[in-house]
Parts: C-alpha cells; structure tokens; sequence
DNA sequence: TAGTCGTGGGA
DNA sequence: TTCCCAAGACT
C-alpha cells in the first residue's frame, strides 16, 4: 500500500473528469504516441495538434515513414521548430525499419536508445502502451512535484533531475502507471500552471506544501537564462520575381537541413552588404548592384536575428559552379523544400504583393 | 555541465 | 516591450 494512495485515487478521479480529448490519447499505437509526444516536446498542444493530424495521414506507420523522403519530413515540419526532432525521427524510423522489422518497440530500456527519444519520451510511450511501471518527467511534472513536496532545486538544472527523477517514481502509482502519468502532466497543465496555478479546484491541494506554505508562486525554482545574441544575416534574392536560390544549411548551426537563399553573414549591422563570392559579373564592368528589399527580426530561444532582404540584378550574373546553391520556381519552394519560418513569410509577402500565383 | 536547438502565445 | 514559457534531447 503506497502512502499516497488517497491522493492517487483524488488525481485519476479529477483525470476522468476533466482531462481533455486528444487523438493521440486514443490509441495505444506506439508509433502514434511517439509522433504526438516528439511534436509536444516544447511546444503546445494547440501548435503542435495539426501537424500530428498531417503528419498521422501522410506517414500511416513507421514503415511509411522511414520509407520518406528526408526532405519531405522536413518540408512537413516546416514551421515547428526545433529542426533536429526530425532529423532524429527520420533516423529512429529507419533504425526500427532495420532492427526491430518496422515494430515500434515498447520497452524503456529498447526506446531509450532510439534517436530522440530520450527519458521522457521512452517513460511516456511505455507507460501509455503497456503500463510499464516508470514515472515520466517532464516540465509540468517538474513543477507538481516541486510544488506538492515542497522541493526548491532549481528544475532546470541537470543535478536536480535525479532528485525529481527519484521523487517521481516515488510517486508513481505502480497499479495505474500509464493512467498516473497521464494526469499528473494533465494537472500542471490545465491546473497547476506556471503562473496563477487554480489551487481550488487541485485535486492535490490538501496535502501539497506550497499551498499549505503559501509558496505556490515561488515555487518551482528556475535558474535565469543567459541573455540572447544578436546576428546578422543578409539573404540575397534575384529581382526576377518568379525564381529563387536556394542552398541547404549545414553544421550544427540553427536550421540544420532546412534550405535558405545565400546568406551574408555580418558581424554587425550593414548599410550594404558585400556581394558575395559564389555570384559572378557575366562581364567584368558590368558588376551586379544590391538592391535593399525588407527587413525583419527573429527571434529564437537563444539569439536575435536581423535578417535583410537584398535584391540583386540577376540578369548580369551568373553562379559559381563550384557552389552548392540551385535555382528553383519559387511555387516548387513553397511546395518541397522546407525553409526557416522568416524566409517563408519573406516568400509569402512577396507573392501576395506581386499577384503572381 | 551549461549551452544550444524554433516558434508562437500570453502575462 | 519584454519576458517567460510549452509533453526535451543532445553535446
């Protein structure tokens, strides 16, 4: 008999009761909870909902999508962030094509050596699956515990993750794991929310310490970001409007894999940027002038982007072929290559303007 | 280990 | 405006 099962009993009860209605809660499908919970690593339900529906009927199974193109993955992506859950997903699909004869696996101890899956995502499909009997931790869970028993290590520090880890499993109700694990993320995300959590209505609040000790908003503790860096980038694009260059991203630099026109670079802001080396003048004289188009800035989780649009005089060029940068309709862009989020709106204002499609 | 990887929404 | 955040994983 565990010593919470009074508050187990409280938690299921208020689960049946209000937890809301998605998808990929019902289905035991291991390959359909791994799609919604790579597509829900840090990102909401509301964003992430419609690229599992897309994602559900363009890839039926883990065969169909270790068969897809990578591209294509991608360009279905497009938009999500976090580029490397694909990539990652493209590589665990394949390794389960050859090594498990296209079975998604269902064990924590098989999952979790899968690319991208991680301790969260292989606790959640076992769990969900097959009711294994290991405690998911994810960021509401971080924050339950740390309220309900009154824990102060900061969550987002890798030290603390073993104590939460250990304080999770604890938890856990070993009769109902996968029901359990439902909830309680359930419950810090429709009540025990980062910022005014609704302690009327917890199922928890009876015996959880930061109610009781009136720390409900100083808990959890949150170690401060470091603050972002500024970058800035200069995409060039023909003044033709019905063609674009394209080059694929490389490194371990954001947008690995995802396609952009050619890029400058600049250590700081430009008045005008210098025309880059992979464009050459057809004649000598005849160099290809800069032509400011529009400016916009991104921002991502760790840097600021200052993006400018050029527009270059495509008729008095031509491309270095040693270059990897391709010419491509810019109805076929919008159609294959997946691109980083400010180049497609980029893109979609300039169709919208010119009426062209 | 601390830093890095996107994007969009809400306080 | 600015900040924080949302079902983390990888290096």
């Amino acid at each position: 008999m565990s010593p919470h099962n009074q508050i187990h009993t409280l938690l299921h009860v208020w689960y049946r009761e209000n937890h809301r209605f998605l998808p990929w809660r019902e289905t035991r499908d291991p390959y359909r909870i791994w799609l919604s919970e790579i597509i829900l690593q840090q990102t909401r339900v509301a964003q992430g909902l419609p690229y599992y529906l897309k994602f559900i009927e363009r890839f039926p199974s883990v065969l169909h999508f270790a068969n897809a193109e990578p591209d294509e993955i991608l360009k279905n992506w497009q938009g999500l962030g976090y580029y490397s859950r694909a990539r990652n997903m493209i590589k665990c699909s394949k390794k389960i094509a050859q090594e498990y004869c296209g079975i998604f696996p269902t064990k924590y101890s098989d999952l979790i050596l899968l690319p991208g899956i991680g301790s969260y995502t292989a606790a959640a499909i076992a769990s969900f699956c097959t009711n294994e009997p290991i405690a998911v931790l994810d960021g509401n869970v971080f924050r339950v515990l740390s309220r309900y028993f009154g824990i102060s290590n900061p969550i987002n520090s890798p030290k603390s993750k073993l104590v939460f880890t250990e304080l999770a499993n604890e938890f856990l109700d070993q009769n109902n794991p996968g029901l359990h694990n439902q909830a309680i993320m359930e419950l810090g995300a429709l009540i025990c929310k980062p910022a005014n959590p609704d302690c009327s209505a917890c199922p928890l609040s009876i015996s959880c310490e930061a109610r009781i000790k009136n720390l409900t908003s100083s808990l959890p503790v949150k170690l401060a970001s470091g603050k972002k860096k500024k970058r800035f980038f200069n995409y060039f694009v023909p003044n033709n409007l019905d063609t674009l260059w394209l080059r694929k991203r490389k490194g371990k630099d954001i947008w690995t894999e995802l396609y952009e026109p050619p890029l400058c670079e600049t250590t700081s802001e430009t008045e005008l940027p210098p025309v880059p080396d992979f464009f050459k003048a057809i004649e000598k004289n005849n160099v290809p002038t800069l032509q400011f188009d529009s400016e916009v800035t991104h921002i991502l989780s760790h840097q600021i982007l200052h993006i400018k649009f050029w527009k270059i005089d495509a008729s008095v060029l031509t491309l270095d072929p040693n270059s990897d940068i391709f010419e491509v309709g810019i109805n076929e862009v919008k159609e294959r290559y997946a691109v980083p989020v400010p180049v497609m709106n980029y893109l979609s204002k300039l169709l919208a303007t010119n009426g062209v499609y």
